[in-house]
RNA sequence: GGGUGUUUAGCUCAGCUGGUUAGAGCGUCACAUUGACAUUGUGAAGGUCACUGGUUCGAGUCCAGUAAUACCCACCA
């Protein structure tokens, strides 16, 4: 037999193990040997964006997917795990802007759309590479056969057709509105990527007609076209419906006064300008009171010629201008300094976010559909996750998804960003065109911007599974949608594993545009992992440089090490703290159980892994006990598992692997030499650690048995085998030798030291020889004795009588505390009446137990002297 | 302004539908160590389960409120 190391060289084996994996092309499901009616599980890797290296996020969720995906491959489903990536339009583009500002100094208008284009997949083609290669450095048990991209020309396909669908459904129209609009990117961006920043800024409070009224931006009064007032506001009823002329920097202008709701009365004097290009709420205030809208502040964010001597002028600029100008004609009443507000920024780059109208491409949300049985998108979205359809893990998310989509307004999909899917639109005049090709005639021309990234990301359910080759309809019945090929085997998916800040941006468009695409949902579960915080609990950044990189941790520590501490002692939806010492950590124990293997090997020349035993098998009471206890710890991750608390399996399989199994069976082994029932439990665990820590675990079982533990049957827990009235007997045992140790470490009795005992009759001696350190005579000494427990063993050293009274004295006050505690629980006719049997049954065998300790304790007392 | 978490040992966190003397890891202290493993072993100390009420035979667990803290949403004209 060849050496084993001491310690398990991660480094040295994860590449070779990997390959091993994919080489059996058990990956991908087609090849799994499944009986015909297996059930399918999917799993579809959440698309990193490409603009950079995977972080811990990334690696929490491989680590949580591939533990999904490797225990149902082994408990027999035909399982899917689909990598992939998101081309992260607006967000690529900015990088890679900024990647030639700093290196070239140029900007993207200097190179030209197609120049730029071309540094954008230059740049994209590496971090695609690196991270598909970091991916699989976390063991991830991909299908790399179907691996997609959602900027790929079956992507490209799939979003052109989800496009003109929803055109010809009349979901997808263009419309003049106010957008948010970041005059840096020159784009459009959704609601849900506008990020507020509190800013100090000063409030004008201006001479307004006949009215006094604070506004924060002075310079839109030169948009403005109407005055509102809350309706119930008796200060100003009798304005209302009135028109008025107002001195102005540009001379008189007319505005209406209009009551709407929208106004705090009580915010400043309770007026407010209207300016309904510029501002979300005066716009919707416009449109209530058909106001009319005029634009004065351009894409560029600065002042438009119907601005006078203003225009050009950014609008900041323009601001202070104006504002001197008002002084100067008296307009300004007085200015409010320190005025705390939020300013909207756009998430990319920080710049203030004009709102400016636009004519933009829109997904109604609200549209009514005949064959979704006359109901919006967004109802049938909020549907499935209040009849529980789709289930959030954690259930509070629920909540959190339904509230959000409540509000949900129509999606802004328009992007004027170079980098992503075009659009298959063409414009003549005012004519629009939607479809695969350009329609025929002449000066037609195509639409310049791109969608937003979350359209094509919404589809990757399906379109990742073949769509929308795969599906037809019948004739005579087109709403009736039949999924053939990978789209009928693995849609919808089962669980979608991400982080809870992408619910909204995520998580809900997939769901409609599922719904859309299938009238079915895109997933069962949605499992929302935490966010990955560093030590102190804060949240990990480039700039704070308190980030962790999983690569170094893996080629530091090993995959297995990694996973496990990005899986332990977090639970769902909340965060978690990771440090080095922690994976660290988790090293030792992949060395712990590298090294359980290493001594299997050594005890015995040839040690084999038997994957059942019999009840002939099983000689003594350890191995009762430990073939009772695997079996129990097999129902118990199974259970944990199956109800997402995968902390809580690994903590139980850990237990058991460290303080039951090496600390316990293989010291008894050293005695018993039950070799079979060694490879047995060795096999057992080895197969629940696999979704855990697939490296080490792939290793040792392939080493030991030659076949390939990826895709070998999951345990199953045989109730025969759990003897519980073993495992108490076996605890029994446990507390004489704790209690032996106890005693020996109170007297400072070197571990080197046999100490003597007496026993006249007493079971498994051998093993509280070795364990406790003691020879046992049948003789009793003359020496003083403490007796350890009620068997009739009892251990002769010398002893300080004034510590051991006191720790007696100290039990049997605590014994006496539970007893009275418990006695008057048991003369509780309420107790008893309500209680069930099981707990009252329970206090009554705790309460002799309590009785014959305290009895024993006392004896020991009187005893010394 | 509305909402959601979190608060349990010095630190990091478990604790499933209420029912053993509330657990673990790290850290601390004491001891051990020629082999499966110093990436180790044995033992110990350490907790009014944030606070105040309530429900219950019984509350770390359920309800109400308070406080600290983190986050989400709306948005401030």
């Amino acid at each position: 037999m060849p050496e084993i190391p001491k310690t398990y060289e991660a480094n040295k084996y994860e590449d070779e193990i990997y390959k091993l994996w994919e080489k059996s092309g058990f990956f991908n499901p087609d090849n799994l040997k499944l009986p015909k009616n297996a059930k399918s599980y999917t799993i579809i890797l959440p698309p990193p964006n490409i603009t950079d290296k995977l972080h811990l996020g990334h690696a929490s969720t491989i680590a949580i997917e591939d533990l999904l995906i490797r225990y149902h491959r082994m408990k027999g489903f035909r399982t899917l795990y689909l990598p992939g990536t998101d081309h992260a339009s607006i967000a690529t583009q900015n990088v890679v802007e900024k990647k030639l500002l700093k290196e070239k100094g140029i900007t993207r208008h200097d190179l030209g759309k197609e120049k730029f284009l071309k540094e954008v997949w230059k740049f994209l083609r590496d971090t695609q590479a690196t991270i598909l290669n970091q991916a699989k450095k976390m063991g991830g048990s991909f299908d790399w056969s179907r691996e997609a991209f959602t900027l790929d020309e079956t992507r490209k396909k799939a979003v052109r057709k989800m496009f003109i669908d929803m055109y010809n459904e009349g979901l997808v129209y263009r419309g003049k509105r106010i957008v948010n609009w970041c005059p840096r990117c020159k784009s459009t961006l959704a609601d849900d990527e506008v990020e507020y920043k509190e800013e100090i800024g000063k409030l004008y409070w201006i001479k307004y007609g006949p009215f006094i009224l604070a506004t924060s931006r002075p310079e839109t009064k030169l948009g403005d076209t109407a005055v509102a007032v809350h309706p119930s506001d008796k200060r100003y009823k009798k304005f209302v419906g009135k028109k008025y002329k107002i001195p102005g920097v540009l001379g008189e202008f007319e505005v209406m006064v209009v009551a709407d709701r929208a106004v705090d009365p009580k915010f400043g004097t309770g007026v407010i300008k209207v300016t309904p290009a510029h501002d979300f709420t005066d716009n919707e205030i416009a449109m209530r009171h058909n106001i009319p809208m005029k634009q004065i502040i351009n894409e560029d964010g600065r002042m438009m010629e119907n601005c006078g001597k203003y225009a050009g002028l950014t609008t900041k600029e323009a601001r202070e201008k104006i504002v001197a100008d008002m002084e100067k004609m008296g307009l300004i009443d007085h200015i409010e300094e320190n005025y705390v507000h939020n300013l909207a920024t756009c998430y990319r780059c920080g710049s203030v976010i004009e709102p400016i109208p636009s004519n933009q491409w829109f997904l109604a949300v609200d549209k009514k559909l005949k064959r979704l049985g006359n109901k919006s998108l967004k109802e049938k979205a909020i549907e499935v996750a209040k009849n529980g359809k789709i289930e959030f893990i954690p259930f509070r998310f629920t909540k959190r998804y339904i509230d959000w989509m409540t509000n949900l307004h129509d999606w802004c999909i328009s992007r004027q960003i170079w980098f992503g899917h075009e659009m298959p639109i063409w414009y003549k005049n005012d004519e629009i065109y939607v479809g695969e090709k350009a329609p025929n005639g002449k000066g037609w021309t195509k639409d310049q911007d791109t969608l937003d990234t979350w359209f094509s990301s919404g589809m990757w359910t399906f379109s990742t599974l073949g769509w929308p080759a795969s599906v037809k309809t019948m004739a005579g019945k087109p709403d009736k949608i039949i999924k053939t090929g990978d789209l009928a085997r693995f849609h919808p998916t089962q669980v979608l594993e991400t982080g809870y800040e992408i619910i909204t941006l995520w998580v809900s468009r997939m769901i409609m545009m599922t719904i859309f695409a299938l009238g079915e949902i895109p997933f069962e579960n949605v499992y929302l992992h935490g966010m990955i915080l560093d030590k102190h609990g804060k949240k990990m950044s480039k700039s704070k440089g308190n980030g962790i990189n999983p690569l170094d941790m893996i080629s530091k520590f090993g995959t297995d090490a990694v996973r496990l501490s990005l899986m332990m002692g977090s639970t769902p939806g909340n965060d978690a703290k990771l440090s080095e010492e922690k994976i660290e950590s988790f090293r030792n124990f992949v060395t712990k159980l590298w090294n359980i293997y290493r001594y299997c090997t050594s005890a015995s020349s040839n040690f084999i892994l038997i994957s059942d035993v019999r009840k002939e098998d099983l000689k003594s009471l350890s191995d009762k006990w430990i073939v009772s206890r695997v079996n129990e710890v097999i129902f118990e991750v199974e259970k944990n598992i199956s109800e997402y608390k995968f902390s809580l399996a690994g903590e139980k399989l850990q237990k058991f692997t460290w303080d039951e199994l090496a600390d316990w069976y293989l010291e008894i082994h050293k005695l018993e030499k039950n070799d079979k029932v060694l490879g047995y439990i060795l096999d057992k665990i080895l197969k629940l650690w696999h979704p855990f820590m697939p490296f080490v675990t792939e290793k040792i079982y392939s080493d030991a048995k030659h076949k390939m533990l990826m895709v070998e049957k999951w345990p199953e827990s045989d109730k025969k085998l759990i003897d519980k009235k073993a495992e108490k007997e076996f605890q029994e045992l446990q507390e004489i030798i704790g209690k032996i140790r106890n005693i020996r470490s109170s007297y400072h009795i070197d571990l080197g030291k046999i100490i003597s005992a007496t026993a006249n009759k007493i079971s498994n001696k051998e093993i509280i020889e070795k364990l406790a350190r003691v020879k046992i005579f049948s003789e009793k000494s003359t020496k003083k004795l403490i007796k350890v427990s009620s068997l009739g063993l009892d251990v002769a050293e010398l002893i300080d009588t004034e510590k051991e009274k006191k720790s007696l004295e100290k039990e049997i006050e605590n014994l006496e505390n539970l007893i009275s505690k418990n006695s008057a629980l048991l003369a509780n006719k309420n107790f008893l009446k309500s209680a069930p049997k099981e707990i009252v049954d329970n206090n009554k065998n705790k309460m002799l137990e309590y009785k014959t300790k305290l009895k024993t304790n006392k004896e020991l007392f009187n005893n010394l002297r």
